[in-house]
RNA sequence: GGCGGCGUAGCCAAGUGGUUAAGGCGGAGGUCUGCAAAACCUCUAUUCAGCGGUUCGAAUCCGCUCGCCGCCUCCA
């Protein structure tokens, strides 16, 4: 069964036939580097983040193009503002954004271009399209000329009436048609510019990516991604510069992640503050974030709520405590596979279903539904070895395949789990009072035994008892 | 006005024509434990916003009603 991917253009979903086989060539729009990132921006991170490890699982070559818009109105206003250059904004924002991401695990991509650094990519490609006829030069500014490209509004499912009647555009009198849109525009003073074959300026919005995702990519590609919001007007008129460009079809699957919602409250500013990505972090487990974030399908609007990730972070637990035990038993050496109690045949179900689920269009809800059901055979399993009926060995590799699933999504990564600095005198009168309390539990002492578990528990900490003895961790 | 989406258990969320409506969180009971914790087991939607219709059969298709939301302008 082959990986099915819901395609915007066509509002349906394919098999995903690439144009090479056994490689996927993808490109997501990135962000515009003004301002910190918020959660809407990690649920689009973490969705292509996801898609493309997935297309790796599955064997294919990855080539994943992810941009910066580093020039900008909200850029140059915010460097006005502040009284700096363009550069200098968008590069610390360029900087927030990587933070934000690795913070999250989101892998970088193999090429982060920037706008700024391919003018001349981006001046070639609207000189064929100027020399095709489908652009027009006006006192220094260059239009694509919408009506001379017929397809457009096929991706968002207009047509050029609608268009022309809903247009509230700005009234532009060197525009041809309201509907035409800027490829590049003459300098004002003030504003960053480079030289162009018509006169200095800077490119428009849409063109860049055009630019820079066919000099990556090719002039066709497999994949390119974005927020549902992209669909009109950028992506369309990428279509629209590419197409005109190039005479080949641009894009063969359009992937579009649905927004997250914060209900009725306004987008405000406040409100956008309190939900920075950086803000999140601090106050949850990055990977409960995923979790929380992934339970939900890509293409769906998503109400965030913060108790949500909370929850995902108890579910999450119930994982990594598999693996916590998984490495107890492999610090002890190799040990025989043992018994496996039918737990290959089950585990291999779970990770069928895993790869159904994924295969199509990337149902991660679905698919973390056969983690969470791997994950309790897992439990079961491991309760096995410590009776001694099941074979730590098949345990073992049981939770080699969960890691593996997980790691699909993020999940389990390795990244330092939740073990929060403990400082070393701290650590110590812990250590301390856990050892006096298993001295009084084998010297059936329970009231001291539980005297000092309140006292730990007074220390923000929680014990286990097991039958290799005592853990504890520190309460989140 | 145009285009599109959503309404499934206490909460979150899959499922989109046919055996028991995934999974998570929460809750109840149980096993284990000196007691806990963790984990596991059982239970927690005769029912999928409402009303009609199509069908042998619908949460799933069609129509209407109610409620909510996104895009059409910068936006992930």
């Amino acid at each position: 069964m082959g990986l099915r991917i819901f395609n915007s253009l066509t509002r349906r979903k394919e098999e995903f036939t690439p144009l090479t086989p056994g490689e996927a060539r993808m490109y997501v729009c990135g962000v515009t580097v003004y301002d910190i990132s918020h959660i809407g921006h990690a649920r689009s991170a973490l969705v292509f983040d996801v898609i493309r490890r997935y297309l790796r699982f599955k064997g294919y070559r990855v080539q994943f193009v992810k941009n910066f818009t580093d020039v900008d109105d909200k850029i140059i206003n915010r460097a006005a503002q502040e009284g700096v250059s363009s550069q200098e904004i968008s590069e610390r924002y360029i900087a927030e954004y990587r933070a934000d991401m690795a913070s999250l695990g989101v892998l970088p991509g193999d090429v982060e271009p920037k706008a700024t650094e391919h003018i001349p990519q981006m001046i070639a490609l609207i000189q064929r399209l100027i020399a095709k006829g489908l652009a027009y030069v006006v006192h220094g500014d260059v239009y694509f000329e919408v009506r001379r490209f017929p397809t457009y509004g096929r991706l968002s499912g207009k047509n050029l009436e609608d268009l022309l009647a809903g247009a509230r555009v700005e009234v532009d009198d060197r525009k041809r048609d309201p509907r035409d849109f800027a490829l590049w525009k003459s300098a004002k003073p003030g504003e960053p510019s480079w030289p162009s074959p018509w006169g200095a300026g800077r490119p428009g919005w849409h063109i860049e990516c055009s630019a820079m995702s066919m000099q990556y990519l090719g002039e066709s590609f497999d994949i390119h991604g974005g927020g549902e919001d992209l669909i009109f007007p950028h992506h369309e008129c990428e279509i629209a510069q590419a197409e005109g460009a190039s005479g080949k079809p641009f894009v063969r699957y359009w992937i579009h992640n649905g927004f997250v919602n914060f209900g009725d409250e306004k987008m405000s500013k406040s409100l956008g503050n309190t939900l920075t990505i950086r803000d999140l972090v601090a106050r949850h487990d990055p990977e409960a974030m995923r979790l929380y974030l992934l339970g939900t399908h890509y293409r769906h609007p998503l109400e965030f709520g913060d108790e949500r990730i909370g929850e995902a972070a108890r579910a999450l637990e119930r994982l990594r405590g598999l693996r916590a035990e998984a490495d107890r038993l492999a610090a002890k050496g190799t040990p025989p596979p043992g018994p496996d109690l039918g737990l290959f045949d089950e585990v291999t179900q779970h990770r069928s279903r895993f790869e159904t689920a994924m295969d199509d269009d990337f149902n991660t809800p679905q698919a973390l539904g056969a983690i969470f059901d791997l994950a309790r055979r897992l439990q079961t399993a491991r309760t096995d070895v410590s009776d001694g009926r099941g074979g730590a060995g098949a345990f073992l590799v049981g939770v080699g395949e969960l890691m593996t699933v997980s790691r699909v999504l993020g999940l389990l990564e390795g990244r330092a789990p939740d073990a929060p600095e403990i400082d070393p005198a701290r650590k110590a009168r812990i250590e301390s009072l856990v050892w006096l309390r298993q001295e009084a539990r084998r010297a059936r002492d329970f009231a001291e035994a539980d005297r000092l578990r309140a006292e730990l528990d007074q220390l923000g900490v929680v014990l286990e008892d097991t039958r290799d003895g005592t853990t504890w961790k520190v309460r989140r």
